[in-house]
DNA sequence: CCGGATGTTCACCT
DNA sequence: GAGGTGAACATCCG
């Protein structure tokens, strides 16, 4: 699920958290906590106040009164506060919840807790993150500053947006939706577009984070829901084009996207 | 049974 | 230096 607009829901959630102590810490998997052993993460944070949240990208940070909790979803990623996560009628989960995904674990001196669960162990726990690895968050870039992460790149535009270094936050459907909404093709190189070209991208990018969401998540676009085979154009109708650029799988049509 | 999936990192090429 | 590819992680779904 998570994208920069699930990880914002799930920043919503952990928000709930903020003022609580943390009395005990449960980190069972080494693997997942990076950069750090687990009894180094659990002596860090037992006894710290969570202060607030923020988020960069895909990176949620929880400040405390003592380091910063950097938490990451991977692809199947999410978190609990009290048993209970962002309002998601669009759970696509079968009901399965096996108590060994939860990979990371929080309980506070009220009796609550937060829970990352992760069945694909593709997330993970650090502390005191490198904010400074990840570029502008793509949710409030400004059009300069796309235009210049973008600027004499030979990379294909999209391997271009969703390269965290340089614009945080836009995984494979939001990029996927909004260069169908902005008409461009994913493959050109970032360099080549034009002044108008950029400004149709930038107004495009935010408006898509926008709607999508409130529509409830990174899945629900237009495009998405013909992401398939036989994926049609939501507008002309004909077959969409599926191909691999910058690595990721792509849809795209070819008669819109220039 | 096989391939692919909303992500990141790293080794290894060109 | 810039890009590209494939592997790894673990599980589900078509």
């Amino acid at each position: 699920m998570p994208e920069l607009i699930e990880v914002e829901l799930y920043r919503r959630v952990v928000d709930r958290a903020v003022g609580r102590r943390i009395a005990g810490v449960d980190a069972p998997d080494a693997w997942f906590c990076k950069g750090v052993d687990p009894a180094t993460l659990v002596a860090a944070l037992t006894g710290r106040t969570l202060e607030g949240t923020r988020r960069r990208g895909k990176l949620l940070l929880v400040d405390t009164d003592g380091p910063v909790l950097g938490l990451r979803f991977g692809m199947t990623g999410r978190v609990l506060v009290d048993g209970a996560g962002p309002i998601e009628r669009l759970e696509y989960s079968s009901g399965r919840d096996d108590p060994a995904w939860c990979r990371f674990g929080l309980r506070f001196t009220d009796g609550g807790d937060l829970a990352l669960i992760d069945p694909r162990r593709l997330g993970g726990v650090e502390l005191d993150p490198d904010e400074d690895r990840l570029g502008p968050d793509a949710a409030t870039v400004g059009r300069a500053a796309l235009r210049d992460l973008l600027a004499r790149s030979q990379a294909p535009l999209k391997a271009r947006l969703m390269d965290q270094a340089r614009l945080a936050g836009v995984g494979n459907l939001i990029c996927d939706e909004t260069l169908w909404r902005a008409r461009l093709d994913p493959a050109r190189p970032a360099g080549s577009l034009t002044p108008a070209e950029v400004g149709r991208l930038h107004r495009h990018l935010r408006a898509t984070i926008a709607l999508l969401t409130e529509r409830g998540g990174s899945h629900t676009g237009d495009l998405q829901a013909q992401r398939s085979r036989d994926g049609r154009c939501p507008t002309c109708h004909r077959l969409l084009l599926r191909r691999t650029v910058g690595g990721r799988t792509t849809y795209s049509c070819p008669h819109h996207q220039r």
